[in-house]
DNA sequence: TTGGTTTTGACAATCATTATCAATAAGGCG
DNA sequence: CGCCTTATTGATAATGATTGTCAAAACCAA
């Protein structure tokens, strides 16, 4: 009884189309992005591959600041967070090692379980500090 | 012409509700307190007047792993984090000193001025666990 | 090919949040 | 103190993203 996970042209759909770009895209977006290429694919299994990558680390997701989920393709193998700048959208992908440790620490010191955590730091870049 | 803006008893009420919690509350939750108190509030003016805090720097929002926004009174004494249990919302708050020093670090490793960060974690709490 | 299961997709259901808009009340002024 | 202008409220409809439903289609091992 272990996860019998099969291969299909959608799931491998959302996964090209979200390495296409690099940078983040909501689900909706990306949903337009494929009908517009002529992909029959539905909207709900967009939804559902985006949270199979997501939780296959395949993807990041990040919660936009009106609420919208928003997905890219992992550069990076392995747990990592953003510097986000707020006037231009530039994306860095930062390793975050003793945060995550932090982290893990700070939740079982409290008797917390299935730590999950937002760490995302916003600023401006240095193109748009000048 | 200063933007005219009234005193009235909801918006402070709004106020008082989110000082007396020092943890991050939702603005249905806030509404369903402010409700149970007795006061006949109503849901949109609650919505109105968390943001209009939020945009005078009164109060401090973020979104939850589930794209809810959450709201907290902007405490100017003292920066601190918060372990929130995603099931029963029990909110231990954490000092979070050594990731203070981390996003300076990484924000300016890469250019960035002005950083903020959001860095909140989320996990069931010890009763919520089993 | 076939059978058992997983996955899909059209659409309904949810849920938080926002827009609408008539009714209300705040604050300045005489 | 009353009046007038206008910001604000609040019941409800509307929006928009996301998830649930479930029959039909696709996948894959045998």
């Amino acid at each position: 009884m272990t996860t019998a996970k099969r291969n299909t042209w959608q799931r491998e759909a959302v996964r090209e189309a979200l390495s296409e770009r690099d940078d983040f895209v909501s689900a909706q977006g990306l949903y337009s992005t494929l009908r517009d290429g002529g992909s029959p694919i539905g909207l709900a299994t967009v939804y559902r591959a985006l949270a199979s990558l997501a939780v296959e680390g395949e993807a990041d997701s990040l919660q936009s600041p009106d609420g919208e989920a928003l997905y890219r393709a992992c550069v990076t193998t392995g747990h990592h967070h953003h510097l986000i700048c707020r006037n231009c959208g530039l994306t860095v992908e930062i390793s975050a090692d003793p945060v995550e440790e932090w982290a893990q620490r700070v939740a079982s010191a409290n008797g917390f379980t299935e730590p999950q955590h937002v760490v995302d730091v916003f600023g401006l870049c240095a193109s748009c500090s000048r």
